[in-house]
DNA sequence: ATGACGGTGTGGCACCGA
């Protein structure tokens, strides 16, 4: 079973690029972020002549959630259970494949644009909300995946500059210190279970020429369950969408999970 | 350098992202 994560930012300019990339990968399930469209635009028809089902929880201009998957989803949530929020930035679901019962949890994480800044104390907050309700998931559901655009570095291996840009926003060691709590639930980053390249990144900035000098960081994440980590055969970032003429700024990041 | 680029909504710019 393969799992992708994808911040597109804007599904609406995106769908084309989405639609070619899953012609060419033709995953299990894609997570979708940032799709800054409402659930009334949200291109159904052209996803399910694609082959897959959606389930997806938008939100006009900003954020909004997807998941797409080959087999339907059950059991969809929206939002952290508990945690009262206006913005679109979680949804979970439960999938049926030969890796077992999945339950997808798939998040825009809060960006926090300042440390000290009251979206960076709202980032805190939803982080807290989001371990807290994760702890009761995973009781509920020991086969999980957690994937999204986390807005988070985990370590200085995840950033084109770590002094530059130490304790900056997605640097922060509050931050790093809330990535470690959802490890603590018994998660684990895929992508770090295997060798991977030196300064593999997941988002580059649109200016300054940021993709082509590497000037990126590694802020979409994959962490799976104690459960299913056994069954983790790879995990890598596919950087070529970023190539496409007008790209995402973030890349997908795919992980294959052996049959139970 | 409160910049840069790109998306959205509104309207000829402001706001947001990371």
């Amino acid at each position: 079973m393969k799992i992708a994560t994808w911040n597109v930012n804007s599904l609406a300019v995106r769908l084309p690029q989405v639609l070619d990339w899953l012609a060419a990968n033709p995953v299990d399930a894609l997570c979708l972020q940032e799709l800054k469209l409402n659930d009334e635009k949200f291109p159904f028809k052209e996803l399910e002549a694609a082959g897959y089902h959606s389930a997806a929880f938008g939100q006009k201009t900003y954020n909004g959630v997807a998941i797409l998957s080959r087999t339907p989803a059950r059991d969809v949530v929206k939002n952290i259970v508990g945690f009262a929020d206006e913005q679109s930035r979680i949804i979970a679901a439960t999938l049926d494949s030969p890796a077992g019962e999945v339950r997808l949890v798939n998040g825009y994480f809060v960006n926090g644009q300042a440390p000290g800044s009251e979206k960076f104390e709202y980032k805190m907050k939803w982080l807290t909300a989001l371990r807290e309700w994760l702890r009761s998931e995973l009781v509920a559901h020991p086969n999980l995946v957690l994937v999204g655009d986390f807005n988070i570095t985990v370590d200085d291996r995840d950033t084109y500059d770590p002094e530059g840009l130490r304790e900056t926003i997605h640097h922060t060691t509050e931050e790093r210190l809330h990535f470690q709590a959802l490890l603590d639930l018994g998660l684990t980053d895929a992508f770090r279970m295997f060798e991977q390249p030196e300064k593999s990144y997941s988002w580059w900035d649109y200016r300054e020429f940021a993709f082509r000098r590497n000037r990126g960081l590694r802020i979409d994440h994959i962490l799976v369950s104690q459960a299913l980590k056994s069954q983790v055969s790879s995990c890598v970032i596919d950087k070529l969408p970023r190539k496409n003429e007008r790209p995402s700024d973030h890349v997908p990041v795919v992980v294959e999970l052996a049959d139970a």
